[in-house]
DNA sequence: CTGAAAGCGCTTACAG
DNA sequence: CTGAAAGCGCTTACAG
């Protein structure tokens, strides 16, 4: 693509192609960007200098630019993990409606470590994003502290917070939901009518908390009280849940309310390592294509991520007042 | 964070700290950037610039550091999705061997398109990485070409290209040992000893060609020819791969080596679609941990992420002769 | 031990 | 229709 006859070993800059086009380097730069109508450049050079640009295999610096320019056009994304289908899904439709917009996603993975998410979130204002969007965050507060003090807008996705506007699953509804067909398939399958358990996320967080209501109200409506010790909550580790499981003598006719597909992985191998396995129905806040058609499976409430990230775009594009918190609605997938 | 009597509505840069700590801007980048013992500069102002920087919540400017230093200490990876346990992995290894080198990683999502592919390239350029990992690219001779001319430096992960070093899995040997498996079950469970199936991956690509060799040599061995018709390749698509299906007529006592945990969505999706599921076994060239324990599944090839991205780093820090291809071996893990 | 100054590659008023 | 020049926020020889 480069000239052979090249000499210079660096990439070549507007004013090498300006040299070249026996211009100057403003025209070259007002080509290359859009804007050389509104300088009324002819069309002529226009084109010799986009000419010049391909043969000369030119790029533009984009650290230059953003230096120069008051916008970086630049938008960040932390999450905490890659490798499950709704961050995946979450960084996928992300990018894709950013470069939409004319923006450049940056994404930053966390770990859920706190730690690191204020490391991500301190880098990701030294890239100059105009807007961060936080998810998963465990303590986005902090986070939407430091970006308002940079007068970087930030957005909570997933889990809410108080000093941004937030995007979450309406929780409750979706858990609602979903404990009540648990409770009927078990009830169908088995002809039991015991409370079910809980598996999985943490007591302190806001999904976690909003599922465990829903999850209590679809039991008071079916008369029953749900003991507490029914209830494992170990963080998103299938290790940790996996070991605690042995605690809750999951029995023939149990159901199980499971709180994340993190918790699943460790359900389902607990139930694969035991001896006689019960013979029990679980459902699953949060969809996978595969643990879709395990046998236990009664269906998995997927959240709506491109909803949810379209409203995320909207808030940046028009900030609201405070910081509300806006709620999803998930949608039920039954076992295929 | 920020004093409530800033006036600045902008960002403060070392020139507002240095007028505030009495000192040069100069005195202050050198604090900033750790060359401050080299330039010797008193512990005492060091701290002190620290200090305010601290208060005046400052933030270095990345693209003005990038573009004035002579390396810019990022590195970009294009991918074709997140949504699947491989990619995922992959992402999240590369983030975190970046930053344990001191890298600031860029990733972006292709979603499997050859013009995508080129145009992320372009924009990884212009954002001056040093080095670009190709992930799975339809076409990477090209985009290794767009970076030799911008003298960076590439690497294929995934599938192999012929001009970059390449690292990819060691497909022939782990088809291998996977059909050698698939037959040997499929011989336990039902007594049978037919050719097995060949479902996903298309025919062109390097790591479809080389599982399809290592299929037929383990069949070779059990005295088996393949019939053409038994392969199904329909490129990385669920829908493709079951609207194809049909056509495949697998009945009892099947075996199914499935190329990828995106044809398996398709074969589990077509199983269960059917009003009388054979019995069949499958053993899938990838891992999934939900997958892992569908009950017709003999086992799955994991491939080896962290060695395969720690490989990569070494390529890039030791650069090799030539375009060598490096392959990395698979682990199986049997159905649990 | 420290500062003034040049310059990285752009963009954009400003002045023709 | 076009160019010279300033300046974005840094880093780093260079000169004390």
């Amino acid at each position: 693509m480069a000239d052979d006859d090249e000499i210079t070993a660096k990439r070549p800059t507007i004013y090498d192609l300006a040299q070249i086009a026996g211009t100057s380097a403003s025209a070259v730069s007002s080509v290359l960007n859009g804007t050389w109508k509104k300088r009324r450049i002819s069309a002529r050079l226009a084109e010799r200098i986009s000419r010049i640009a391909e043969e000369q295999g030119y790029a533009v610096n984009l650290p230059a630019r953003m230096l120069r320019r008051d916008r970086s056009r630049v938008i960040g994304m932390i999450i905490p993990k890659y490798d499950n289908r709704y961050f995946g899904a979450i960084a996928e439709h992300f990018e894709t409606m950013a470069r939409e917009r004319g923006l450049f996603p940056v994404i930053t993975c966390t770990q859920r470590e706190p730690d690191l998410e204020l490391e991500a979130a301190r880098e990701m204002l030294s890239y100059q994003v105009e807007c961060l969007i936080v998810t998963g965050a465990t303590d986005p507060d902090r986070i939407a502290d430091l970006c308002s003090a940079a007068r970087v807008r930030a957005i909570n996705l997933d889990l809410p917070g108080s000093r941004a506007p937030s995007v979450v699953s309406d929780n409750f509804s979706g858990a609602l939901e979903l404990t009540r067909v648990i409770l009927s398939r078990v009830r169908a399958d088995f002809g039991t009518a015991l409370p079910l358990y809980f598996i999985g996320g943490r007591a302190q967080d806001n999904n976690t908390r909003e599922r465990l209501r829903g999850f209590t109200a679809a039991h008071v409506e079916a008369g029953l009280a749900v003991p507490e010790d029914n209830c494992l909550m170990r963080g998103y580790s299938a290790a940790k849940t996996l070991a605690a499981m042995a605690d809750l003598k999951i029995a023939d006719g149990s159901g199980v309310f499971v709180n994340s597909t993190i918790a699943l992985e460790g359900v389902v191998r607990w139930l694969h390592d035991q001896p006689n396995p019960p013979q029990m129905r679980f459902g699953c806040f949060d969809w996978d294509p595969f643990a879709a058609f395990l046998p236990q499976n009664v269906g998995m409430m997927q959240q709506d991520v491109a909803t949810m990230l379209s409203t995320a775009f909207q808030l940046i594009e028009t900030p609201p007042e405070g910081a509300p918190t806006l709620q999803i609605p998930c949608r039920f997938r039954p076992r295929p």
